[in-house]
DNA sequence: CTATGATGTGACCGAGCGGTCATATGACTG
DNA sequence: CAGTCATATGACCGCTCGGTCACATCATAG
């Protein structure tokens, strides 16, 4: 955690240095993060900056933890208008939400997948439970709907869970590089973004999820015997 | 590209040092891979280095191509028993041959994961093309699905592509970490992933895909009116 | 043998890194 | 005023980096 003396900082001092520190992390590996960067950037010492953190280590992991909780803040910040919605309507709303909050801090979008899916710089130590938190939520949500009777029970819950988390993870990314839009812009708050229509990509991506999980009328196709649904690791 | 006395070097020592830059750009950024590391492990001198290859963007552009082109040998090396079958079967092919070579080659395959979807070190010079030739081809081989009748044509293609390529790209690195597999043992050759069933997981995913890309027969559910497949963006 | 040309080598260079520390600054106390 | 304490600073340290270069080694040719 960063020292007191960090905590104790003019707000607008704290944030930028944390801005910059950010933006070092998001656009390199811990390796190459370079504090003299972002010393130089936010315009303080390098002296000073160890007087907030105690060393490289402590900062990224509190800008990781950071990333999850600013999300988390987010999510709850923009609840869906009901909280019993059907499945597929929830995963329309979290999947709008989720982008929203990718296209206004999407440098802390890259910390999180970098500390996620690219690389741990040290171990599992902290990641671990911040990844395995979205994955259980996944899980709670999918139950849910197969209790509700719109996904399949049938399907295997593992499979489900991988399917649903990568594409959520990957459609604010893969929307930012398609449309070829600019970390900087959409972080100063760029409006550019607004003029997107995104209605239909989300719809098309809902709907197939919906195709592939929910309950399926014929019979389980050509391979009727084997479907049990955890058949023990 | 490498100089021609890196092509001269004896089979052993060029597959030594090959092997070494790959494991250092499979667990580095472009900026932390280090060829000093690189020189020592392959137990060559650092002027050495620079008699084969030009500088390290040399070698970095030479693994990357070398990863597509390897894995482009591998595909042809296990072609599908019969190439006109039905578009899940060939699927499921593909996965299957995909992961057998992301466990064989983990490490080749982190070098070019990390060059499509984490870092772009010179801007897309390179990248580009070995990314879109990739895209190409699921479109092309779901473009053929509709034409099979085995994919719905009210799909969208872009999206379609987006959900095949994100997962079956992200399909083996998941599996590898859930198993906790050893990129080090199944580099070795290591017989450990013998022991893994995965017909029931490749069989989760593509009846997944099935479902939600075949032609449903009811009505597109509860929004019949914007079925439009690319509203102009 | 010598001469030549390709290949191998590691000391060396300037730069940047994470991190430290003696010192300076400034606010508050008495 | 002096004394104290939290904070700010940048020169400095040891290290590693990518890259260079003068020189060593060696096979072949004459």
């Amino acid at each position: 955690m960063p020292k007191p003396t960090f905590f104790n900082l003019p707000e607008d001092k704290r944030d930028l240095i944390l801005e910059m520190a950010i933006e070092e992390f998001a656009s390199n590996d811990y390796e190459s993060a370079s504090i003299s960067q972002i010393v130089a950037r936010a315009g303080i010492a390098k002296g000073s900056f160890y007087q907030y953190f105690e060393d490289k280590r402590d900062l990224y992991f509190y800008l990781v933890e950071l990333a999850a909780e600013e999300k988390r803040r987010f999510l709850a910040a923009h609840p869906p208008p009901d909280p019993k919605m059907n499945l597929f309507d929830y995963m329309r709303w979290l999947l709008r939400v989720g982008l929203t909050f990718e296209l206004s801090r999407p440098k802390l979008g890259w910390v999180a997948f970098r500390a996620i899916h690219v690389e741990r710089p040290f171990g599992d130590e902290v990641l671990d439970h911040v990844q395995r938190s979205a994955l259980d939520y996944y899980r709670s949500l999918l139950q849910m709907g197969v209790e509700q009777g719109s996904v399949d029970p049938e399907i295997d819950m593992d499979m489900a869970v991988f399917i649903v988390s990568r594409l959520f993870a990957a459609y604010g990314r893969h929307l930012i590089e398609r449309e070829q839009l600019s970390l900087e812009d959409l972080d100063k708050g760029s409006p550019a973004y607004r003029d997107l229509d995104v209605t239909d990509m989300e719809e098309h991506l809902i709907s197939f999820l919906e195709r592939g999980l929910r309950p399926c009328p014929r019979a389980e196709k050509d391979r009727p015997d084997d479907a049990d649904q955890e058949p023990a690791p």
